[in-house]
DNA sequence: TACGCTCCGTACTCTATAGTATGGAGATGA
DNA sequence: TCATCTCCATACTATAGAGTACGGAGCGTA
């Protein structure tokens, strides 16, 4: 209840843009859900009412794919850029691990979308994440000189393993803590972009 | 609208039970999501009107634990007496990798569920499940000989490729289309029981 | 045949949420 | 100063769905 009471409009915070209510959104989902995206819900978050909300945005589809569309850029993008800037394929795939078991306090945006895929908007959004990531995975797989049927089957399943992990930390999370070391070392154990013989012995970094 | 019209009573059909909403419930779940699952459209699926359903329940809190009580027998203590009658541990892992290849043109119950994990009932059902599955795997793992930890950690990296390759299937079907058997070659190899050396040559089934 | 029990239809209430209509306060430029 | 534009509050409507109240039709039983 920010500027609730008809006055002192502008003195305290900036006036709102479409893109505060698409950040808001995206961590109203993460913390709650996407059944938790509720205009009224979202609105009183930012102290305002849903007069606003329908000032910026015709609906609340138009919300959400907003909002899915900022996430999009964050999740394929700037991740995959992110991780080229390391050349060890088996410290990408660490890292991706890595990035699973630190659960985040908050409930995860990706396992909060991945209960909402029966959304059709959600859905395309996922299917073009996914698909952005296990190319790239393809594509470094091919860079090691894996044939293609092989690095699109290895990418497949590292992907696998690694989304079976992130939902298995989110539905079931009392049965995972076993020892990670041990868990890191057998997934890249048998993930490893070389699986046997002819493994340059150089430039392992 | 069978029996709609005021009259006519149990001349086509016998009156409904408990268990025939409850089936009929896991039914509706499994072909539009847990959204889906409302009273009035379960009752005119069967026929009836929302009358009848709450003379056979106290709400739809209790028409969903009771399903979910009927799809858990399924899912962990059927399923696994199937499993144990293969004795092959590789036999059993391919047998469970090739339940996801088979798409069923309906949408898979585990997957619904998955999507609807928020729910606290679905989320206490999905953890039994999957903590009985893994146990089990656990179980097979040390019966060919592996120590605790290592058995642990590759029931859950088992598992965790077959969740996450189901959900894939899911949320991203279109990514999958690889050559299937060259992937199921890849992950027996990656996860079969006796990774290196020491392998029992006789009893193979 | 009359009574009661089981199962269900009809018709309501209540709540949550999307979306609309309209006006008003502050800022801005002429 | 005044007109206008931007951003938002207030107050509505509309709809979906859960849950309730009550009656009624069959079927059994005495």
């Amino acid at each position: 209840m920010a500027r609730k009471g008809t006055g002192a409009k502008r003195l305290d915070e900036p006036t709102l843009t479409a893109a505060d209510w698409a950040k808001a959104a995206l961590q109203l989902i993460a913390e709650a859900g996407l059944g938790a995206l509720t205009v009224e819900a979202l609105a009183a978050r930012l102290g305002v009412t849903k007069g606003s909300f329908y000032w910026h945005f015709k609906g609340r589809s138009e919300l959400l794919a907003a909002a899915l569309g900022r996430w999009e850029q964050r999740a394929t993008t700037e991740a995959i850029a992110g991780l080229s800037a390391v050349t060890d394929p088996r410290q990408r795939l660490y890292l991706m691990l890595d990035a699973t078991s630190q659960s985040p306090r908050s409930r995860s945006l990706y396992a909060a979308l991945a209960e909402a895929a029966g959304d059709p908007i959600v859905k395309r959004v996922l299917n073009r994440v996914a698909s952005a990531r296990i190319e790239y995975l393809e594509a470094c797989y091919r860079e090691l000189g894996l044939a293609q049927p092989q690095a699109k089957a290895k990418a497949v399943f590292v992907y696998a393993a690694y989304r079976g992990l992130l939902q298995v930390a989110h539905e079931a999370p009392a049965v995972l803590p076993t020892d990670w070391s041990s868990y890191a070392a057998l997934v890249l154990e048998a993930l490893g972009p070389v699986p046997r013989a002819k493994r340059r012995p150089g430039r392992q970094r």
